[in-house]
DNA sequence: ACGCTATTAGTAATTATTCCTGTCAGGAGG
DNA sequence: CCTCCTGACAGGAATAATTACTAATAGCGT
């Protein structure tokens, strides 16, 4: 794998972020920095550098997929209001040790697990709208 | 809220299978009872009795969402090779008391866990690869 | 039964993502 | 240092899922 500029400044600039953003943010970000890079290119160094296992995509609720620019070990906190994607700081400890008792022709492989909340922005939108109501 | 034909058929096909189908996998099955139904009356239904509450939406890997027409509290099963999902049968005890001890500005309103897993048929189609290489 | 209005069918538009094609550039070998 | 090969690029077209629009239709309260 060459590592030429474009993929680069594309894991630079994700893993800038402690957010998690869309292939579309990471676009804008990288588009600071190399402004004639196309969206395809982009879309194409994520999904390479997510099959080689650099980085991981974050499946959430909502139409864009989030990449993560550090796939250790951690939970990620969804916001069901915008999507938005943060890490959790603080160990949560869950007993998963049942799990492959699971009945099911499935070949269990791992459990994924989410937390799901509301952000200071949509939060306070909602009282917002709440008021004017 | 009208009880009309349209929206009467979807939500009873939908509870009629096991499996969680795609939108168009639900459209399918509609149209055998209402031939001419259009995609976007089934989208439109869906996402009104999503937000009703009678029925929910699942967020898989892939790019398609599916819909869980009884949202009773269960676990899914989530094949990583075709997205298909699988309700699980066995009780699974996971704790997540210590889930409000989490440091964020976020306002935690759930959990959301997913066991991931490959279904038979992806199984089979893994092996049959794996051979021909 | 009547009429209001939510809902529908059909179609166009939008959005996210992938594919295609001709060109370019990194780096191995000379 | 120069050249060639090949993976990667830009730009744009194509695809797939979903949503929006509009005129016609059909639930349901009265």
């Amino acid at each position: 794998m060459r590592l030429t500029k474009q993929r680069q400044v594309i894991l630079e600039q994700l893993r800038m972020t402690k957010s998690h953003p869309t292939a579309i943010e990471v676009y804008d970000r990288v588009r600071e920095i190399i402004p004639n890079i196309s969206l395809g290119t982009v879309y194409r160094n994520l999904d390479v550098l997510c099959r080689q296992g650099t980085i991981s995509r974050i499946d959430t609720c909502g139409d864009q997929k989030r990449f993560d620019g550090t796939p250790e070990d951690h939970l990620h906190l969804i916001c069901s209001g915008c999507g938005r994607v943060q890490d959790v700081e603080s160990e949560l400890d869950i007993n998963v040790d049942n799990l492959m008792n699971i009945d099911s022709e499935f070949t269990i492989t791992g459990v994924r697990i989410e937390i799901m909340g509301v952000c200071p922005a949509c939060s306070t939108d909602r009282k917002n709208q709440a008021g004017t109501n």
